[in-house]
DNA sequence: AGTAGCACCTGATTGC
DNA sequence: TGCAATCAGGTGCTAC
């Protein structure tokens, strides 16, 4: 789940809470959790004792700058994933997948990684340097990223975005466009729902062919996307149930703003017609057939 | 090289 | 009531 503006949150609460904090004691509760390194121990050693610098995020993928950038701690939601933060640290609930003891200068903090569907992980890695995760440009800076992130695209909220590569390499494609927004080397931090919230504002049809969109059709469709993404985070990103939540516990409201996602057979905020629901590229997918009329 | 399909999981909900 | 099928906000590997 958590998208873009949902990470964010959690990137947001992670900084304000456990920058400069000094890693005391890891206990992988899962050993699944740490499946990219070489072992759950080799995970806890790597970062016992490390001070956590900075928290960063490129799209959905977030992680904290340890001793002085000498070693990233890698985290990713997955579909279920929470960072969790107490000074009085509750019995581990039952999806902790790994509890983090921090000294800071106020006394422990506790911080719980939980994660329902164990899809997300941590990792402890090396930064390297990169190109930018888009082709070609002048000038592009060499970035420092975490290994398993250099492949990852820049995210749609980020102000070195280069707008006209990410429309070329949309148009270039033979998939629909859905299927590309949801391409995180392209552009990142799209996940299903503001997908489909994108393309309904731009009223562009999710199978229609990228190949097939004017240039000014995906210009529009990636203002859509950094319209929607930056309203969600504005309002704290969006959940719909308990398993969205920022590390204090609380959830966003943007689901109140919903126009497509999760409203397959409700009318049209924009026209009444019902909107239509499908799996696309098997993810569920809502979309307006009127507004969004198809390719044929 | 680009793309479709599936695998990885748990838990809530729906349908028989 | 019980049990199976279906679905959920993501990514990455494999086989075409």
């Amino acid at each position: 789940m958590p998208e873009l503006p949902e990470v964010e949150s959690v990137r947001l609460g992670l900084e304000r809470t456990v920058r400069g904090a000094t890693v005391a004691r890891v206990d992988v509760r899962r050993a699944s959790v740490a499946r990219r390194s070489p072992s759950p121990f080799a995970f806890a050693n790597a970062v016992t004792g490390a001070r956590i610098d900075a928290a960063v995020r490129r799209g959905k993928f977030l992680w904290l700058l340890l001793d002085d950038g000498s070693l990233a701690l890698s985290a990713h939601l997955g579909m279920s994933g929470q960072f969790r933060v107490h000074t009085d640290p509750p019995e581990p609930h039952p999806h902790c997948r790994a509890r983090f003891t921090l000294s800071t200068a106020d006394g422990p903090l506790t911080l719980d990684f939980l994660d329902q569907r164990t899809f997300g992980y941590l990792h402890a890695e090396p930064l390297v340097g990169t190109a930018d995760g888009l082709a070609g440009g002048l000038g592009s800076p060499a970035l420092v990223l975490p290994e398993s992130v250099a492949h990852i695209g820049r995210d749609a909220l980020d102000p070195a975005l280069r707008r006209a590569a990410v429309m070329k390499q949309w148009r270039r494609g033979t998939r629909g466009i859905k299927q590309l927004l949801l391409d995180q080397t392209l552009v990142s931090g799209i996940g299903n729902i503001y997908a489909d919230e994108a393309l309904w504002r731009a009223r562009v049809n999710p199978v229609t062919p990228a190949s097939g969109l004017s240039g000014r059709a995906a210009g529009l469709l990636l203002d859509a996307t950094q319209a929607v993404m930056g309203e969600a985070l504005a309002a704290g990103g969006t959940s719909f149930d308990a398993l969205y939540v920022n590390v204090n516990g609380e959830s966003g409201y943007f689901d109140r703003s919903l126009n497509a996602y999760g409203r397959g057979g409700e009318p049209c905020l924009r026209c009444g017609r019902p909107l239509s629901r499908a799996m696309i590229g098997g993810r569920s997918t809502h979309w307006c057939p009127r507004c969004q009329r198809g390719p044929r």
